[in-house]
DNA sequence: TTCATTTGCGTAATCGTTTACATTTTATCA
DNA sequence: TGATAAAATGTAAACGATTACGCAAATGAA
């Protein structure tokens, strides 16, 4: 284990003190050309490397960013991850990737040992307003997608327009022919699906489409199963409807998937959208009709939000929405 | 900005003095049950937090993990790196989990970074031998899934048993019919292809089909666009097959649809396997043959051996293979 | 030339831990 | 009861950076 030199060994190779090397390092201004030359040349030659250590205990802050992220398994967020690890990496930042599994115990321990990292700053994929629970006091927070159920307009926030993307979802379906629409989802508790929900609800109000809480069903995962079974049963019990709206993709096709079961034929006798465009949309049959979420955008805005709060600017906004896309696919318009 | 208590004052509102906090915090032992109880409390009331940079700058080493993964779109990788998240937080480790977008440049500025850190240890998915090239000296690392080209079994080294994956999958093309095979993959660079076309070849081999340089083909990238136009090209050519084994299931699915499209029924004339076992592999029709790789045991035992290597532990074995399990499916036998 | 500024650089305190060593207290035993 | 060993606790020096402060030399104005 050959260790490397410290700041004090690289000045005295060089000829100069401490202070000096540091003030290179990070351009403080201060020093002449000469010295500057002599002190990078030093540390060139001896393949210096700071202790990033020493630093954040000097300067109370690493540069790293802690990614709180509930599922990674989750197409959707794993895009969400790695668009946001690319925009910090550029602009200098490291980023911790916690996934919590869903786990609240889990998030909360893993938001513990973010802070104990003196990260500078946090992205929540969460419901928990941790500034609230002053757990995570001081350190720079944004959220994205999920917005915490008691925030009182305190955070730094960023969504999809979930509202109008769960509008467009069930205005589609009532344009191709559908007159009774279901809705199905997992907890409601996550303010996007929260969004959604009242998005249908304006597209079956504007259509005179009275809403019949019997077709607003509820799911434990987003997991396709789970959404089988649930479409499933109530085909059983002779619930009848013509149209289902899922809150997510994967919902999308376990409810198609039942669809097809019960001998109802996709999509003409039922018309099915999904929400979040990920890739097994248009791998399975037949292809799925559903509402895309700017990700790109979303992650890039609230990166920049983060890094503005680490430097301690002032925000204009603190509270943004950005518009969703409708991919009309087979699953409402066949081939 | 409310900056939590040290250690010291901590010491001072427990009536003891810092280094009796450090030995309970440490459980080194040296104190009375009575004291360490005093201290508890305090740490309780207080909501005392170490600072972990501290710590780091006077233990020289820092409670987290390095990973670099190449593309954590993949699910085959997002798994991976699920897994090795969940494995070494309960070990107490945090990760920081590094994707390249398999660009070698970003890759080495990635692990140059992750060393400033001093994080304790490295989890590489990489062809790059960073030991040999001095960068990562001194650091424990292991490698999972890829195998440095340049590796001189220096390394500590996890993967599956590709040989046999690859023999099994062709083998299971041979056993349903086929007799002429295309191979596809992308560059062959990677050790874990490199092997699968081994096994493609030893099951060829041994049923004494010759080996035709013209059913290799290479692909960009391992994208279903990219096999659906290498195949799509192929089949125009005139070339003929009856069996195609990919070396990943994207790759599967593009050439079940370029097959599929012109005009080849799948798999009653033409039989395709794939190879990880992602989700997609039985959400498309006709669902994938595919080799499953045991991501769980990989992932545990790779993590097991860096704690090991960080823990100064010598290893008996520094490389494991992990053996397959073949997923018969409809793309070689039908429904 | 003289005094005031500015510039360049070094000294040393500091961040919050760990830990070797010193010191005090308690336990043990003849 | 004393002497001695063992256990519990405290003191202070690191770790490697940043930075306030001070001093010397260079520059400029008069």
């Amino acid at each position: 284990m050959k260790k490397s030199l410290s700041m004090k060994e690289i000045a005295e190779l060089a000829g100069v003190s401490v202070a000096t090397i540091s003030r290179v390092m990070n351009q403080n201004g201060g020093y002449s050309t000469e010295t500057e030359e002599k002190v990078r040349s030093a540390i060139k030659k001896y393949n210096y490397v700071p202790n990033s250590a020493a630093k954040s205990l000097r300067t109370n802050r690493a540069p790293i960013v802690g990614i709180i992220v509930p599922d990674i398994l989750n197409e959707y967020y794993s895009r969400l991850v790695f668009e946001l690890q690319m925009a910090f990496f550029e602009e200098g930042y490291l980023t911790m990737i916690c996934n919590t599994n869903e786990s609240s115990t889990l998030e909360e321990k893993t938001v513990q040992a973010l802070i104990a990292q003196s990260v500078s700053g946090l992205i929540l994929i969460s419901g928990v307003n941790y500034q609230k629970r002053s757990l995570a006091t001081g350190i720079p927070t944004a959220y994205i997608d999920r917005r915490p159920q008691d925030d009182e307009r305190g955070i730094v926030y960023v969504e999809s327009d979930n509202v109008q993307g769960g509008y467009m979802a069930t205005k589609e379906l009532i344009e191709c022919g559908c007159t009774r629409i279901a809705f199905i989802t997992d907890m409601l508790g996550e303010s996007s699906k929260i969004g959604r929900f009242k998005g249908y609800c304006n597209a079956l109000n504007e259509a005179d489409i009275p809403i019949d809480p019997s077709l607003t069903m509820r799911v434990q995962n987003v997991a396709i199963d789970d959404a089988f079974q649930v479409v499933s049963e109530a085909l059983e019990k002779g619930i009848t409807f013509d149209g289902i709206m899922c809150t997510t993709d994967m919902l999308a096709i376990g409810a198609t998937m039942a669809s097809e079961a019960a001998g109802y034929k996709v999509p003409e006798e039922m018309k099915i959208t999904g929400f979040d465009d990920v890739s097994a949309t248009t791998l399975f049959r037949p292809s799925i009709t559903t509402v895309h979420q700017n990700t790109d955008a979303m992650t890039k805005l609230v990166a920049e939000l983060l890094i503005d709060l680490i430097d301690g600017k002032k925000l204009k906004e603190q509270d943004y929405t950005i518009p969703v896309t409708l991919m009309k696919r087979a699953s409402t318009r066949g081939e």
